[in-house]
DNA sequence: TGACAATACGTGTATATACTCCTAGTTATA
DNA sequence: TATAACTAGGAGTATATACACGTATTGTCA
């Protein structure tokens, strides 16, 4: 196997500047930035995340954990961690049922109550975003996303 | 200001689930396990991140930390964060200059070789995902990102 | 029913990311 | 030139994310 190994050079490094990883985490910085700006300069105590994490919970919940994690297709341990804060919060419940292994995750009235009141901040940033995206390009974006992830049942 | 502040609902909750922010951070996440599959299941010791990390400072170190961070559209500090494990491994090396203040980021000789070496999986694995999302939708979404974030000179 | 497999979850560790506050060095200006 | 303003960075803290490994519970089947 005679392994070529050629020198990296700008060529390649022009290439790789169109990387889908890079490029894709380099968005969702920016764009999480825009949401969690909105939310900051509202006094809304969330993350861009958990306005998502919290919108699921109120979708499936009260659901277990694992079950989550398949439809956010996020990572087991990384959801429960991630919950950890709105649980501290007091927006979410964890709650056992017959099956001692299972933790089901469940909104609270004040997680309720906040995404009552973050809702329609939550739409401006969406707006402002797609708007700068262009309607037409987010929806194909959109469609790209999803088609590519792992389907699961859809909220709509 | 009469706050309506009305109850959050299914329907809000069906057009949240539109939202930018999380569905782009979803599929950062899946596509960055793609190419840190190929990388893992190649042995090459290096994240996702880490090899746009690399690319970047091969194309335009020596060069100090923040100049970098503009380009890359990185927090500062999350950017000083993300060199340390490349420094560690010896991919990458810290330098200063005239302006005591400056600290300068340059690639190692250690730091070229993995980049030969990871190039041809980094490739295969962008292949992979490109093929997945749609070479035309590929094009187009990366031009919205590009045309999305705050623009710097471009490798290219 | 007792052993083993499967399931659900937690913890340790590591990287990725950003904000706030602090320090040191450099530049501008009174 | 003394001092104020600015610039580059670091450290503390917190969330986001995933992997390897370990524990407890439940299910299965000889």
């Amino acid at each position: 196997m005679k392994s070529k190994n050629e020198k990296f050079n700008m060529k390649k490094a022009g290439e790789s500047s169109n990387c889908a990883c890079f490029n894709l985490r380099k968005i969702s910085r920016v764009v999480t930035q825009v949401f969690e700006d909105v939310f900051r300069h509202e006094g809304i105590d969330l993350k861009g995340t958990q306005y998502s994490l919290l919108v699921n919970v109120f979708a499936y919940g009260p659901i277990p954990i694992t079950r989550l994690s398949e439809i956010l297709v996020m990572d087991r341990t990384s959801l429960a961690r991630n919950l950890k804060p709105l649980i501290n919060k007091g927006y979410l419940k964890i709650s056992s049922g017959e099956d001692k292994r299972i933790k089901m995750v469940a909104l609270t009235p004040a997680g309720k109550k906040i995404l009552s009141y973050a809702y329609p901040h939550w739409k401006s940033a969406q707006k402002s975003v797609v708007k700068e995206i262009g309607k037409k390009n987010w929806k194909l974006m959109f469609e790209n996303i999803n088609s590519f992830v792992p389907k699961f049942e859809s909220i709509m």
